[in-house]
RNA sequence: GGAGAGAUGGCCGAGUGGUCGAAGGCAGUAGUCUUGAAAACUACCGUGGGGUAACUCACCAAGGGUUCGAAUCCCUUUCUCUCCGCCA
C-alpha cells in the first residue's frame, strides 16, 4: 500500500491518480478513519501510561490500605483500556483495509487512459509473419499434430484445461530452459518456487485472494492459495527483512505453475492456450534501491525483448495506460507478440508484462534496506515475465507453421529441443 | 499420524510475576593506543507509532486469557528439533 501519512499532504495527487485509473476509492473515508485512529490511539496510550505508572508504584512494600487503593484504581483502568482498545482495533482494521485499496502513484509518463485500447505502442520489432497459405490457429495446429488435447483436458479437469503431448512437451521444456539460460546470463538467481502461498503474502503483493472478482484459487480449510504467478513467492521471499544496501540489487528468477480462475473469461480470445486455468511461467523479480527502479524496469523489458527476438517472433511493446495498470504498478510495459491465428487475420497478443511497483509492495511486506544513516527504508520491487510458456507456445506454433502442416523450430531452440521441426501427421 | 522438547535483539544465550526493552558473549560502528595492522581499552549498537523536544506507547513466534502488573502463569494456533510410524 501507499504511505498513508501522505493521504493528507498529497491528497490532490492521490485523488487525481484514482481518477486517472478509473478506480473507486473512498479516500474521504480513509481520512476520517485516520483522524479517528489518531484520537483513539492517544487516548489508549494515555490510559496505558496510567496503568504502567500505577503498576510500578506497587513494586515497593506498602501498607495494606494503600495497596488496596492502587489495586482498585488499576482495576478501573483495566476496564477502560479494554474498551478503548477494542474500539481502536475496529477503527484500525477499517483504516488499513480501506487504505490498502488506494493504488500506487503512477509514473508521470504513463499514458492516461481507461482500457487496453488506450495503451501506447512504443516500439515494434519485426513484421507480422506472412504466409502464402491460410494460417491455422494453434488450437487447430495442436489438434492436427497431436500436440495439445483440449477435449481430454476438459473431460478430466474442466474447461480451460489441456494436456500437452508428444513434441509439445519437449518444446515447452526447451523454451523454459532457453529463457532460463538468458535470464541467468543477466545475473538472476534461479529458483523453482512453491505453487502455494499464504494469503498474507498475496495481499502484500497486492492480490485480493477472496471475492467474486478474484482470479485466485484459495485452498479450502487453509489460509493459503494457489499462486497466479511466481511474483508472489519471489516477492514474499524477503518478507519482514531488513536487507543490507550492499546486497542490492537482488535479482531472482522463478519457475512456477500459475493458477488462475478466469471466472467469466469466455469469448473468442479465451480459446485455446491463450487463457487457461494452469500454465507455467518463468518470472523475473528485482529488489533494488528507489533511485534505481526506473533503470531496472527498462533492463527487465530489454531481457524480455531479447528472449522474443531470439525466438524470431515479431512483437510490439506497449506502455500500459493508467486505467490498465493494476493497483500496485507505478508503470507497466507489455510485450505483445504477433499471433497469426488470433482474430480474423492475426493480431498482437500479450506475452509478457513487467511492472515497477516501487515501494507499494515492500511497504505491505515490510521489506527494507538500511540507508547511509542506518535508517531502514523501503526497497523498490519490480517483476516481469521472462516467458509464459503457454503463450510462447501459441506464438511459436502459429508463426512457425508451414504449408505442409509441420512446424519449424526457431533456430535458438534447436539446441534445447534436439529436433528442428515437428512433422505433420500424414 | 503418535510421544516429547523448544521458539527471547544481526547471531549465540540468560531471564519462571513487579527492580526487564530485556544480563552476558559474538558480530558491527566510532574513538584511544599503534609507523600500520592486530590485541587491549572506552563509548555506541533492535523495530515501529506519537511528540519540535523532554519524553512516551507497543513489540520476547502469532492470537486469546488470568493479574493492579506478564518475556515469565493458562489456552489456542503456527513453526522448529528429537524419537516412533508411514511414505515419493
Amino acid at each position: 500500500m501507499i504511505d498513508l501519512k501522505e493521504i493528507k499532504s498529497r491528497n490532490e495527487e492521490i485523488t487525481a491518480n484514482i481518477k486517472n485509473r478509473f478506480m473507486n476509492v473512498q479516500l474521504d473515508q480513509v481520512l476520517e478513519l485516520q483522524e479517528q485512529r489518531a484520537l483513539l490511539l492517544s487516548e489508549t496510550e494515555d490510559l496505558r501510561a496510567a496503568r504502567n505508572a500505577n503498576a510500578s508504584k506497587m513494586k515497593d512494600k506498602m501498607d495494606k490500605d494503600a495497596r488496596a487503593e492502587l489495586i482498585s484504581q488499576g482495576k478501573d483502568l483495566k476496564i477502560k483500556i479494554s474498551k478503548v482498545e477494542k474500539k481502536l482495533a475496529e477503527v484500525e482494521d477499517a483504516y488499513f483495509t480501506l487504505g490498502a485499496t488506494i493504488p500506487n502513484y503512477a509514473h508521470p509518463e504513463a499514458p492516461v487512459g481507461k482500457e487496453d485500447k488506450d495503451n501506447l505502442a512504443v516500439k515494434f520489432f519485426g513484421e507480422p509473419t506472412k504466409f502464402n497459405f491460410k494460417p491455422l490457429d494453434h488450437v487447430q495446429i495442436g489438434e492436427n499434430l497431436d500436440l495439445i488435447d483440449f477435449d481430454k483436458g476438459t473431460k478430466v479437469s474442466g474447461a480451460k484445461s489441456y494436456y500437452l503431448k508428444n513434441k509439445a512437451v519437449i518444446l515447452q521444456m526447451a523454451i523454459e530452459r532457453y529463457a532460463m539460460d538468458i535470464v541467468i546470463k543477466h545475473g538472476f538467481t534461479p529458483f523453482i518456487t512453491p505453487d502455494i502461498a499464504k494469503e498474507e503474502i498475496l495481499k502484500g503483493i497486492g492480490f485480493n485472494p477472496r471475492g467474486a472478482e478474484s482470479n485466485i484459487y484459495t485452498i479450502e480449510g487453509t489460509d493459503t492459495c494457489l499462486v497466479g504467478t511466481a511474483e508472489i513467492t519471489l516477492g514474499g521471499y524477503y518478507q519482514g527483512e531488513i536487507l543490507e544496501k550492499k546486497d542490492l540489487p537482488i535479482k531472482m528468477t522463478g519457475l512456477s505453475h500459475c493458477f488462475r480462475r478466469e471466472a467469466g473469461g469466455a469469448g473468442q480470445y479465451s480459446k485455446g492456450l491463450y487463457r487457461v486455468h494452469q500454465f507455467s511461467k518463468l518470472e523475473m523479480f528485482i529488489i533494488c534501491l528507489p533511485e534505481q527502479s526506473d533503470e531496472f524496469h527498462k533492463n527487465i523489458l530489454a531481457i524480455e525483448e531479447e528472449i522474443f527476438q531470439g525466438l524470431g517472433i515479431s512483437y510490439r511493446v506497449v506502455d500500459t495506460c493508467t486505467g490498465d495498470l493494476g493497483a500496485p504498478a507505478y508503470r507497466k510495459f507489455d510485450i505483445e507478440a504477433w499471433m497469426p491465428g488470433r482474430g480474423d487475420s492475426g493480431e498482437y497478443g500479450e506475452v509478457t508484462s513487467t511492472s515497477n511497483c516501487t515501494d507499494y509492495q515492500s511497504r505491505s511486506l515490510q521489506i527494507r534496506y538500511r540507508d547511509e544513516e542506518g535508517k531502514p527504508q523501503f526497497v523498490h520491487m519490480l517483476n516481469g515475465t521472462a516467458v509464459a510458456l503457454s503463450r510462447a507456445m501459441v506464438a511459436i506454433l502459429e508463426n512457425y507453421q508451414c504449408e505442409d502442416g509441420s512446424i519449424k523450430m526457431p533456430k535458438a531452440l534447436i539446441p534445447y529441443t534436439g529436433f528442428d521441426a515437428i512433422e505433420a501427421i500424414k
